[in-house]
RNA sequence: GGGGGCGUGGCGGAAUGGUAGACGCUGCGGACUUAAAAUCCGUUGACUGUUAAAAGUCGUGAGGGUUCAAGUCCCUCUGCCCCCACCA
């Protein structure tokens, strides 16, 4: 007895740095974290996207954990058996980077900082299995993303094609995008950029593009705009396919275009420099400005090709080819504005119906044929001024005048099907995915080149292709694997004769594209997973992540589930069921408005900001955390003052999840002070209720008793939805409100503790830890995170009154207090009957009177 | 150029077409204290008003509209933010 009454009493004060710990480790060794293996309760998979390793978390990161976590908490007390895992997402440039200027290996780097951001996480009270930890680098993991590659392979969606990569002739080096700056720049040589062709990897993710599309709208739980940015990716564009035969050649060309309509105005043809037909139509008269402007195109930069603002340029190159709709014989020039990558690297020219080609046609004098004209309007204008781009009638366009242009379309694309020069076609923006690195810190392709059979797959048994360790890192020459013979010459699996591997490795984002199909099979050394399992767990019931993911990863990820469902290994389509793109943090930053420099914020004197070099007074702005912003907060900041509550509750408190939040350590104290008064109440009611009594429910209640229920259910209520709509900032001031109402009553009975043991509850997901110390403290022996979520009492809700709103002519004027049960016909009568409202209408005549049950009565007076 | 979003007190932000500013922060006043911190109480959109109240007027970027009633719906404008971008 004694000794119960020892362990349940409570400090008088909140001692988060003491209590914290102590229920960290109570939690490991009970497993309260770990994943149920049973399967009657729901499933209910909750996941945040994975982080890069970098070297250190801030609270950026943590937001989006912590509103996982919530959403974990919540879903266990609502009785589901949940699956919360974390990994790491390990491979990229930024290790490598690492090994080249500081001479760590990738591998030791990474490790590091995994055990590093993983004493981070563990501060924040978050419930995660742990068993489940995966790291994209370990030979576990890349062993079955290459297993994956090579069901791609198999299935034909696997190819190679030459494509121009970022290359440095200083460095003889590949750079990734983010290594050119915004001058076209290597990062590390300083050298002008250029592009250079090389046989690479891709993946066939255009064969899904349909689907991907399509299935958008199964996405009930995204957020619209997600959906929109991935649509808008994919971009897809209805048309036609047309042919264009050459003059003097047996060929055509083939264009896409979206205005078959404008057909008969076609006065021009472009092509792609890159284009192969290029050199054979030229003639030898173009033949040296042609030569000319291929070199100086295709050593471009893709940056500098694509730069804004461009004038469009381009050269003749004396080929002709026929329009078959008008029969006349039109110039073919190459430009630098059309891309070879999509639709078919050519385009017909209607400079009378699109801004750019009017453009084109303007400047290097090019026939300009007006074909559609405004409905209202039969006749062509004489001298166009400027491309007319609406829809119309067509003129000048044969057997088609007349037509309007909507109709055309099909009309003429009919044409040209007859004709055998065209058909309808669709086509998307989306491009295969290029997944070759020239880099190191990735998954090995795994692929044998044999001068014999090709490209052959490495025997699933060989499987992981690991990375050799003995590397060195110069960031000069091509990738560091190709320069390592020993490993590269190997013998052929098929055939036997010599042959070598790949070199190349995998994008990142094939790792984190199937992470988390893993999780529900982590430590399987069989196979990639036991389809048993994921279909258990998946779809990941809500998913949490950053905006900036919105397209790439969201789209990788739904296309590998899709081709896995096709290989016969899932039962589903989509991988993410609810989608929170949680918003950035942001925190004061100095800069130098002068200079641009950033000054880290302990060397400025917040008063007075000034650059301590040069004096110049510095710019105060909220921007993103970042390294080199030296605006990074790290969870300790916060976890060793107040603890990891008050840290959660901040981050969910001070912004609705979607928006930015800016760092403020004053709100942060805020949250403190709110954790600081629940504590209390729970401490003084334990104080005081040994003169209470056990009493049970009271058969009748005081009017205080019953408000002070209606106020603990309300707050059930509102927390409940509240937290199922995402609305964590005002769940929590929620849980104020009920915290308010409780310290402003002065029941200290039964009612009363059952409002404690309410906020206590409720409070569960947000702050675990003191949200268990108090439990505890009330005398219960099972952890608070075991216990049902509370549900509102429709009962205690009941109102014996209302406040009634009294308008006048929409105005309004006051409230009174009439009974909850009275119907139309009263609430009016009570209205008309009060002093408010006699006040107001003085003798005037009441025209109409709008009633909103519950709400309001609205006079309308004359 | 295309697509999307947003504009509410000193600040972060609340408001199924129905009392705008919940909740919190800050500021101000007070209590407690020798004092401070912590804590507690009051107050904190602008204006008018009175000894004090009561009360009133205005107010959600600007202008118009729909409605008994608009921060919310519609139109025009304006400012800011995000994504994509020579996509034929």
């Amino acid at each position: 007895m004694h000794v119960q009454q020892e362990q349940q009493s409570l400090e008088s004060r909140y001692t988060p740095l003491a209590i914290e710990p102590k229920w960290q480790q109570i939690w490991a060794e009970q497993g309260l974290d770990q994943t149920p293996a049973n399967q009657d309760q729901p499933k209910f998979y909750a996941l945040s996207m994975f982080p890069y390793p970098s070297g250190n978390l801030h609270v950026g990161h943590t937001r989006n954990y912590v509103i996982t976590d919530v959403v974990a908490r919540l879903k266990r007390m609502q009785g589901h058996r949940v699956l919360q895992p974390m990994g790491w997402d390990a491979f990229g440039l930024p290790a490598e980077n690492a090994a080249i200027d500081r001479g760590i290996h990738p591998a030791k780097w990474t490790a590091e900082n995994i055990t590093h951001m993983k004493d981070q996480l563990q501060l924040l009270g978050l419930s995660i299995d742990w068993d489940r930890e995966i790291t994209t680098c370990s030979p576990d993991y890349y062993r079955w993303t290459q297993w994956i590659f090579l069901e791609f392979f198999q299935a034909g969606l696997a190819y190679q094609k030459e494509s121009a990569v970022n290359w440095d002739p200083v460095d003889q080096t590949v750079l990734a995008n983010e290594q050119v700056d915004n001058e076209g720049r290597s990062w590390r040589s300083g050298a002008k950029v250029e592009r250079k062709l090389l046989r690479q990897w891709f993946l066939k993710i255009t064969d899904y593009a349909e689907q991907l599309l399509n299935d958008l709208d199964q996405l009930s739980g995204w957020p619209e705009r997600v959906k929109l940015m991935q649509a808008n990716w994919i971009g897809k564009s209805v048309g036609a396919y047309l042919e264009f035969p050459l003059i003097g050649l047996a060929q055509s060309i083939g264009v896409f275009t979206t205005r078959p309509d404008t057909a008969y105005g076609v006065t021009y043809l472009v092509l792609a420099p890159e284009h192969p037909l290029t050199r054979r139509i030229t003639t030898p008269a173009q033949e040296a400005a042609v030569e000319a402007f291929v070199q100086e195109v295709t050593a471009q930069s893709e940056l500098e090709r694509t730069a804004e603002d461009r004038p469009k340029r381009g050269v003749p190159t004396g080929g002709k080819a026929i329009n078959p709709f008008t029969g006349e014989a039109i110039p073919i020039w190459i430009a630098d504005y059309v891309l070879y990558e999509y639709g078919t690297g050519a385009v017909m020219g209607v400079p009378a119906h699109d801004t750019r080609d009017f453009e084109f046609a303007r400047t290097n004098r090019l026939p300009i044929e007006v074909v559609i004209v405004p409905e209202d309007q039969r006749q062509p204008p004489a001298n166009p001024t400027e491309a007319y781009t609406e829809p119309g009638v067509l003129v000048n366009s044969g057997q088609f005048d007349q037509m309007p242009s909507d109709q055309a379309k099909a009309a003429i694309i009919q044409k040209a099907q007859t004709d055998g020069i065209g058909k309808a076609r669709v086509q998307y923006r989306l491009r295969d995915w290029l997944i070759s690195r020239q880099r190191y810190w990735g998954a090995p392709i795994p692929i044998i080149h044999c001068p014999q059979c090709g490209p052959v797959a490495v025997p699933a048994a060989d499987l992981p292709v690991q990375l050799p360790e003995n590397v060195s890192f110069s960031g000069r020459g091509v990738s560091p694997l190709a320069q390592l013979s020993e490993w590269i010459n190997v013998p052929c699996p098929s055939c036997g004769t010599p042959a070598q591997r790949e070199t190349d490795t995998m994008d990142t984002f094939i790792d984190s594209s199937w992470y988390f199909l893993r999780y529900a099979d982590a430590q399987n050394a069989q196979a990639v997973f036991d389809p048993a399992k994921v279909n258990d767990w998946l779809p990941v019931d809500q998913y949490v992540g950053g905006i900036e993911h919105a397209i790439l990863h969201l789209l990788y990820s739904r296309f590998f589930t899709k081709f896995l469902r096709d290989r016969g290994l899932l039962n589903f389509d989509e991988p993410f069921q609810r989608l929170l793109t949680q918003g950035m943090v942001q925190a004061t930053t100095y800069q130098n408005p002068v200079t641009g420099k950033y000054v880290p914020p302990d060397q400025v004197d917040r008063g007075n900001p000034q650059d301590p070099d040069t004096g110049e007074p510095l710019e105060v702005l909220f921007e993103k955390m970042s390294k080199s912003k030296y605006n990074g907060i790290p969870p300790e900041a916060v976890t060793s003052k107040y603890g990891a509550d008050t840290a959660r509750l901040f981050t969910l408190f001070k912004a609705p999840p979607e928006k930015d939040l800016e760092w403020d350590a004053a709100d942060v104290e805020g949250q403190f002070r709110f954790l600081n008064r629940v504590w209390r109440l729970v401490y003084e009611f334990t104080q005081n209720s040994q003169s209470a009594g056990g009493d049970s429910q009271p058969t009748s209640m005081t009017k205080a008793q019953k408000d002070l229920r209606r106020a603990i259910h309300t707050a059930i209520q509102a927390v409940s939805e509240d937290l199922e709509a995402h609305q964590f900032n005002t769940a929590v001031s929620e849980l104020m409100k009920l915290s308010n109402a409780l310290s402003d009553s002065a029941c200290q009975d039964a009612v009363y503790l059952e409002g404690i043991e309410t906020l206590v509850l409720l409070l569960a997901p947000f702050a675990p830890y003191i949200a268990e110390e108090l439990w505890q403290a009330l005398g219960h022996e099972q952890s608070v995170h075991r216990q049902n979520f509370p549900k509102a009492d429709p009962e205690a809700m009941v109102l014996d009154e209302i406040t009634l709103v009294i308008q006048i002519l929409g105005k309004t004027r006051g409230t009174i207090q009439v009974p909850a049960s009275a119907n139309r016909e009263e609430l009016e009568r009570y209205a008309r009957d009060s002093e408010l409202a006699q006040r107001y209408i003085q003798g005037k005549e009441i025209k109409k009177a709008i009633v909103v049950p519950g709400k309001l009565v609205n006079f309308v007076v004359a």
